[in-house]
RNA sequence: GGGCCUGUAGCUCAGUUGGUUAGAGCGCCGCGUUUACACCGCGGAGGUCGCCGGUUCGAACCCGGCCGGGCCCA
């Protein structure tokens, strides 16, 4: 047997079957909804992707089996930042959104993949031009990632998926944030953030990056008022990283306690080079042992200043602008009139508009003409900040943006987030925690606008005043049954075009939303909350959010706020969360790495069930290694299961195996089905609590003794030597291996569903996968209260007999005239009644005697065992 | 600096509320074509449970410290 070409079969056959598909006349009680991952189509798949998913489809399976209607859809996430990239390149343009729809609009190429234009070569088009193209490039990826999904046997309902660039998926973007707006939750602020100068845009707190960065400690001096009687007072030492922002200090900070400069407190120091006057101040927040342990406090060098800023309530006097170089114009302190040097002006002329690290040479070498550079810098590694997908460090930059409320400014509603963390079930359990630190840690509100051109636009318009002022204050919004719109190119109610950007008429908010504002709604918009609310009230909330551990912060937690926000409730019950894949180094496997290996091409040499298979065994929340070893395991296991069971059904002949449980009455049989009830109730058990792990472990294990030892055991009673009229034993045997082979193949069917599907196929009617989940009950009733042991104690005597024909080095068919073994004592009563199988299965055609063992005895010792010669090989039996 | 996870056979991992001699699979060694399976079967060897201390009659497990690996937050 073999496990060729079954993924192809048994995929298109369930497709055709409909064997997955989700029914919607079920009640919520009935059903069990899945909010799947949406993968990134701009990226590959990769096997991290192979692992985590099967993972969720071994849930999915359980569920449906156990009864369960499962919601179990699939979506896109085409949305964003990689999508955007890959268009310009694929089709040569790029987006404009102040530009008008075109409905003719052809691209100038299509298909330069993998090479970059440049960006004077591309043509500008409308977003929704781009948003055309982003759909038109997505939909083969798509279909590519579908085929994937199949051929590893995902029981996705391919009838219910979605893209987070979709239509829908916008107008329930738009939708949600609306309602934020109306409720309160969405306010637009203008306030420092933190700023990517490469990609012009704000970053939220989710989206930020520690790293590394070299850097170098100036020490400066700032200037004390003269004392009383005139004589300059000696100065006062920094040290900072970033002497460019020196014209933008405001207060030098040092610690309450910190005695050395108490004295200085509420005095006021000049700026070295600039002149300007600011005053010293204490704050707990400033770090004694760090540097001279005062510090500058400038709008704005990093998160500290900000604090500082608003709790001293100093004032804002910010020289860096959007591109990251410093402000042109000079700043209006650093005038003459303004009580700064006179030198200050000339010094601005030159450092102005000049990048913060041109500028930071020229006032270095500034300083050190003015003497107030003491020393030379002396170099440092600092953390700072980066957008996870810039390579600059972050700027804090003072713009207008919009936020939506998540407890990082509001106790009460941090506190009613942590209760929802609380609330949902983390599996493992220990991954609350992480949600816990991230909802504590939390600094700010949630920023979702960003200054990007793709992605949902802000369905917002502004009034103009007749001085042509936009008026932020009220912003004009479109009705949800608009949905979705896009301002630039749609007009709010009661305007024309022509009143686009005059005074007096409108401006739309230029701004998209981060893509974390759609993917957050991956519960809404699967679930059909905007227009399928009939669906969403079988499918909301959700069992089940399965997802990886990097990405608490980000997506798991940014769903329960708008869950909470517009539903007063979690959006899943359950939170299952994948781990790494790590390769052999113990390095997580990436494509910078190139240590990536193409999910088809891994799937097709070692079969799905193979891959299911090692997946299957690593725990949720656990790292797992690549382990192609494992795999092979997998292999042969869903081999096992094909040859057991095709030799097992022999047994029935041409009516199969009958599932007769009244036939089941030999002692090694019931013992063998009680060893199974024991075995359905602790892999149930193990599945309910979202253990995939153990219950295929407990399976497998089960299994392989099976195969070993009762299948060794029973054969020949099975066979009942070829008669007609079949005795009492062979006809227990035979109802024993279907009562089983039936069991078994369910138990296996989540993690091996393409095997077991064939097998059911052979002797079975319908799919395995819509059978219902096997009960422990039932077997337990046919067990007849025997002990579950007595099999492992069969066994454990029949290795006893092969073990000595291995040591004497003969065949296993090498009869055994006579045998004495030593048994447990406890085991030795048993043992009797399943005599006849354990001489059938060791050859022993004279006497075999059972000696019980002294007390306490273990194992199974042999006594006497009489080899007989050989027998001459058969004859090779004809195919 | 704080938090979470982790360290058991050459490798990948189990090990339940602390309880006899710590398990599995792979790999390795030896043997064997048994009414399915050579993509197989049978048997065997292989461990100071990261280190140190403590609690206990008893510790891989509980407690403290140290060392190593991973992730998150400062």
């Amino acid at each position: 047997m073999s496990l060729a070409g079954l993924e192809d079969r048994w995929a298109a056959s369930w497709d055709a079957q409909r064997t997955y598909a989700f029914d919607r006349t079920a009640t919520r009680e009935q059903v069990y909804s899945i909010d799947t991952p949406p993968p990134t189509v701009s990226g590959s798949l990769h096997v991290g992707h192979v692992f985590s998913y099967t993972h969720t489809d071994i849930v999915a399976r359980f569920r449906r089996m156990s009864g369960r209607e499962v919601f179990y859809p699939m979506g896109w996430d085409d949305n964003g930042l990689p999508t955007e990239r890959r268009v310009q390149n694929y089709f040569g343009v790029r987006c404009d959104p102040s530009l008008p729809f075109d409905a003719d609009f052809t691209p100038p190429q299509v298909g330069g993949e993998g090479k970059s234009t440049r960006a004077a070569d591309q043509v500008p088009i409308s977003r929704r031009n781009f948003i055309d193209l982003c759909e038109q490039l997505t939909v083969s990826d798509e279909r590519e990632f579908e085929s994937l999904w199949r051929y590893l046997g995902l029981s996705v309902d391919w009838e219910h998926h979605y893209q987070t660039i979709s239509g829908e998926s916008r107008a329930v973007a738009q939708q949600a944030f609306l309602r934020n707006l109306a409720r309160g939750e969405a306010y637009q602020a203008e306030a420092p953030g933190m700023w990517d100068v490469t990609f012009q845009t704000a970053v939220a707190q989710a989206e930020l990056e520690a790293r590394d960065y070299p850097g170098a400690f100036h020490r400066v001096a700032f200037h004390p008022a003269p004392d009383a009687s005139g004589a300059p007072a000696a100065p006062l030492y920094i040290e900072t990283t970033r002497p460019e922002l020196l014209p933008a200090a405001v207060a030098l900070i040092a610690h309450p306690d910190d005695e050395r400069y108490q004295h200085l407190f509420g005095t006021t120091v000049r700026s070295p080079l600039f002149g300007v006057e600011i005053p010293v101040l204490a704050h707990r927040g400033a770090e004694p042992d760090k540097g001279s342990g005062i510090a500058m406090c400038c709008t704005f060098g990093d998160l500290t200043d900000v604090v500082w800023w608003r709790e001293l309530q100093l004032p804002a006097r910010s020289v860096i602008s959007r591109d990251g170089r410093l402000l042109r114009e000079t700043p209006a302190w650093l005038t003459v009139e303004a009580g700064a040097d006179p030198g200050a002006v000339a010094l601005w002329a030159e450092i102005g508009g000049k990048t913060t690290f041109s500028a930071r040479t020229a006032v270095v070498d500034a300083l050190r003409a003015s003497g107030d550079l003491d020393g030379e810098p002396v170099p440092t590694q600092r953390k700072a900040n980066f957008f996870e997908k810039g390579d600059k460090p972050l700027e804090i930059v003072t713009s207008r943006q919009w936020y939506i409320g998540n407890g990082g400014r509001d106790e009460a509603l941090r506190e009613q987030m942590l209760a929802r963390g609380t609330e949902l079930a983390f599996h493992p359990d220990f991954m609350r925690v992480r949600y816990e630190n991230w909802v504590g840690g939390l600094n700010g509100d949630w920023l979702v606008s960003r200054q990007r051109f793709f992605g949902v636009p802000i369905p917002v318009w502004y009034a103009l005043d007749t001085d042509g002022e936009v008026l932020y204050d009220a912003p004009i919004v479109p009705r949800e049954d608009q949905l979705p719109i896009d301002p630039s190119s749609d007009l709010p109610a009661g305007y024309s075009a022509d009143q686009r950007g005059v005074p007096g008429g409108f401006v739309s908010d230029p701004d998209v939303m981060d893509t974390w504002a759609t993917s957050s709604l991956t519960p809404q918009i699967a679930g059909g909350w905007r227009t399928d609310p009939d669906l969403f009230a079988r499918v909301f909330p959700m069992d089940l959010r399965p997802q990886g551990q990097d990405i608490i912060r980000t997506w798991l937690f940014s769903t329960v706020v708008r869950s909470h926000l517009e539903h007063g409730s979690l959006p899943w019950a359950n939170a299952a969360i994948s781990g790494w894949i790590l390769d052999p180094d113990r390095k997580k496997m990436s494509k910078s790495k190139g240590n990536v290996v193409t999910p088809r091409g891994l799937l097709e040499e070692h079969g799905s069930d193979a891959v299911r298979y090692w997946a299957a065994s690593a725990r949720l929340g656990t790292d797992a290694a690549f382990e192609i070893g494992q795999m092979k395991i997998g292999r042969r296991l869903a081999i096992k299961v094909l040859n057991a069971s095709k030799f097992a059904l022999t047994f029935g002949g041409d009516r199969g195996l009958a599932i007769d449980p009244a036939l089941v009455t030999d002692p090694l049989d019931r013992a063998m089905l009680a060893g199974l009830a024991d075995v359905t109730d602790r892999a149930t058990a193990a599945l309910t609590a979202y253990d995939h792990t153990r219950a295929l472990e407990v399976t497998e294990t089960f299994f392989w003794a099976f195969c070993d030892d009762y299948l060794e055991l029973v054969k020949d009673r099975a066979y009942g030597g070829g008669a007609i009229e079949i005795s009492a034993a062979t006809a227990s045997a035979r109802a024993a291996l279907g009562l089983a082979l039936d069991t078994l193949l369910r138990l296996f069917a989540p993690v091996l569903p393409f095997a077991t599907e064939e097998v059911w196929s052979w002797w079975q009617t319908g799919s395995v996968h819509r059978a219902p989940w096997p009960v422990a009950a039932p077997l337990r009733a046919v067990a007849d209260g025997a002990d579950p042991a007595l099999l492992g104690s069969a066994g454990a005597a029949l290795a006893a007999l092969r073990k000595v024909k291995s040591e004497a080095k003969v065949s296993m068919r090498t009869e055994i005239a006579r045998a004495e073994l030593v048994v447990p004592n406890g085991s030795a009563t048993a043992l009797e009644t399943v005599a006849g199988d354990l001489r059938a299965a060791g050859r022993v055609v004279g006497d075999l005697v059972l000696v019980p063992g002294p007390d306490g005895g273990e194992g199974v010792e042999v006594r006497v065992a009489e080899l007989l010669p050989t027998p001459p090989k058969p004859p090779k039996s004809q195919e």
